[in-house]
RNA sequence: GCAACGAGCACGA
């Protein structure tokens, strides 16, 4: 029995619930009982193969069956449905499953809120989130992110602020994933400055940026023109010892993109001269970055200079 | 009984 846990948890995280749901007859055949896990994983992956039809069908299976469902199953379901964008069908899911005694937990309530702000419904994610806090449910990092998330996709900006403030005002601290969200929510209504008070709050905090927050500013800054300040702050995470891994590669591709090659081949030396990286590694990011950038020329020269990095100036 | 197994948030590509 154990063995066909193992096997379905195997073939559902690749995405293959079909076969994972053939063994799970023949465990029934075989008069083993499949636990609830097996069940919640199944319909998970129906769900991530965008199986809706199938991972009902499952659910109604395990009710069927006396299970009650728990916390994980409940959360499955409701995140299944708003990931394909049945955030209503979720919403019902939920709130019958509440009556029902249920345990609804925050995991659920998130999976709501984010399908309500991902679809322009912030003001909806919001009466769901105090109707959870008025449920006794308190909302967690997940929850408050993805209203903030919301509010930053509608350039509401002063809202989202507002939002990060309560939340530590409530004991929830924020995470890298809370100031990668508001970040990119400041550039993308151009209010570098904010930006970077954002980015310096959190490094004062002790968060570490890893590559999807530096990427969010690094392309904030470079496509504005603010490349130096890229540069200063890359300098400065060096330093402190806690430079994402990709990092590098990444800047490189920006300033490409943005047509800066010449800025580009000045960071590679700047890295190169202060030994943060390999040559090789970094030559091959930039050949890739300019191909990408559909500069194919200088790609071409890159591949065939033999010197340096990226001394082959245009 | 113990043990094993299941769920939610960000940028870009």
């Amino acid at each position: 029995s154990h063995a066909y846990n193992l096997v379905i948890c195997g073939l559902c995280n690749e995405g293959r619930p079909y076969e994972g749901s053939k063994l799970l007859g023949d465990m029934l055949k075989n008069e083993c009982k499949p636990n609830l896990a097996i069940y919640t994983t199944l319909i998970d992956s129906f769900f991530k193969v965008g199986d809706k039809e199938n991972a009902l069908k499952l659910l109604e299976q395990v009710q069927e069956r006396g299970y009650k469902l728990d916390k994980f199953a409940c959360s499955t379901v409701v995140n299944g449905l708003c990931k394909i964008g049945e955030v209503e069908q979720a919403w019902d899911f939920l709130e019958r499953s509440q009556v029902l005694g249920l345990d609804v937990n925050a995991f659920s309530y998130s999976a709501i809120i984010d399908g309500l702000s991902k679809a322009g419904k912030i003001g909806e994610a919001e009466k769901v989130f105090k109707a959870m806090s008025e449920r006794g449910c308190a909302g967690d990092v997940f929850c408050f992110n993805a209203i903030i998330d919301g509010f930053c996709k509608a350039a509401e900006m002063q809202k989202a602020m507002r939002i990060l403030h309560w939340m530590e005002r409530e004991g929830c601290e924020p995470t890298v994933y809370t100031y990668t969200i508001l970040i990119d929510g400041h550039f993308k209504v151009r209010d570098l400055e904010g930006a970077l008070k954002l980015w310096d709050e959190m490094i004062d905090k002790g968060i570490s940026p890893n590559a999807v927050s530096f990427r969010t500013l690094s392309t904030g800054l470079c496509l504005s023109g603010n490349v130096s300040r890229a540069c200063r702050i890359l300098d400065e995470l060096a330093t402190m010892g806690v430079v994402p891994a990709t990092a590098y590669a990444d800047m490189i591709k920006v300033l490409c993109k943005a047509g800066r090659v010449k800025q580009a081949c000045k960071l590679a030396d700047g890295i190169i001269d202060r030994g943060r990286e390999v040559p090789g590694k970094l030559r091959c990011a930039f050949i890739n970055a300019l191909r990408k950038a559909g500069k194919a020329d200088l790609a071409f020269k890159m591949v065939h200079s033999r010197i340096g990095i990226g001394y082959n100036r245009s």
